[in-house]
DNA sequence: CAAAGCTCCTGACCGC
DNA sequence: TGCGGTCAGGAGCTTT
């Protein structure tokens, strides 16, 4: 499921054909998706131009010369697909298509599960982006900063990185994968992680997301790159997904478990994360 | 206020 | 082969 590498690279394929580009049309195939889409989408999108395509948390952002945002979030199972409409395998869950002036192919919003959505924020407005904590990948976040946010906070650090006040961006994949490089226990409540714990833990996160980024990031079955490339489901992850396998970290001889922590799946070394 | 629980949705997977 | 049940999860919403 796209968490904030997949987003960024959804921004990277789909920059070099939006921006700077007209909106010449808009098809929607049905009235919502998770959300009911704004009121008159079509209207305020064509005639456009997509100024700046970004990507803020897990939502891509793209400011437009009306003056207004579009917000886009791809939920579970969203993608993009450049390239022709027909002939394509399943366009049962195609549900948006951006047609770019100039541009040959239109740009596909296909979503399966449809708990993504899409919104039209007006100047000055920041809607969801709001409430965001620090980009991960930024100067605002670092141990000091990390260690501030989690004291106080008596639910398990597993919880804590998920929300998106706390670090924006992170989902259950990533956050599973920094806790365990970070030998830190997913169980550990958030104001027992101490400053050398969140330090280790801000190094982590940032290693890994900027490794996933690198790949081109990394994906679970129902997501595809922007560009439909495949060998884009190979990755493979250190401890999510790799219950009963022996732990590889060095010296530990322990075994990946599976827990359930508020209603999501962790996985994690009950030995040497501690 | 924080934290926990519920909800949306479809496709994949499992056992019979 | 088909069918029902279970699971996956982001994040807003409701409940505690």
């Amino acid at each position: 499921m796209p968490e904030l590498p997949e987003v960024e690279t959804v921004k990277r394929g789909l920059a070099p054909v939006m921006e700077g580009r007209v909106f010449e049309n808009v098809v929607l195939n049905r009235a919502d998706i998770r959300f009911p889409f704004p009121s008159n989408f079509k209207s305020r999108l064509v005639g456009t131009t997509l100024i700046t395509l970004s990507r803020r948390a897990k939502f891509l952002k793209a400011d437009l010369s009306s003056g207004e945002t579009l917000l886009m979030h791809l939920g579970m199972s969203g993608s993009f697909i450049i390239g022709a409409a027909r002939g394509r395998e399943n366009p049962k869950h195609d549900h948006v298509i951006f047609t770019m002036r100039g541009e040959k192919t239109p740009i596909i919003y296909n979503d399966p599960r449809r708990f993504g959505f899409m919104e039209l924020l007006g100047q000055d407005k920041l809607g969801r982006l709001a409430n965001l904590g620090p980009e991960p990948l930024s100067n605002n976040f670092h141990g000091p900063a990390l260690y501030g946010a989690l004291r106080g906070k008596k639910s398990p650090i597993k919880t804590a990185l998920l929300d998106q006040r706390v670090v924006a961006g992170l989902g259950n994949i990533y956050v599973c994968e920094a806790l365990y490089s970070a030998k830190i226990s997913p169980l550990r409540k958030s104001c027992h992680v101490n400053e050398a714990q969140c330090e280790r833990l801000c190094t982590e996160i940032q290693k890994i997301l900027e490794r996933a980024i690198k790949a081109g990031g990394s994906t679970l079955k129902d997501f595809s790159a922007v560009d439909g490339s495949l060998g884009y489901f190979q990755h493979r992850f250190k401890v999510y997904g790799q219950e009963a396998n022996t732990c590889h970290n060095k010296d530990c001889t322990g075994k990946i478990a599976r827990i359930k922590q508020s209603g999501r799946s962790t996985f994690h070394c009950p030995k040497c994360q501690i």
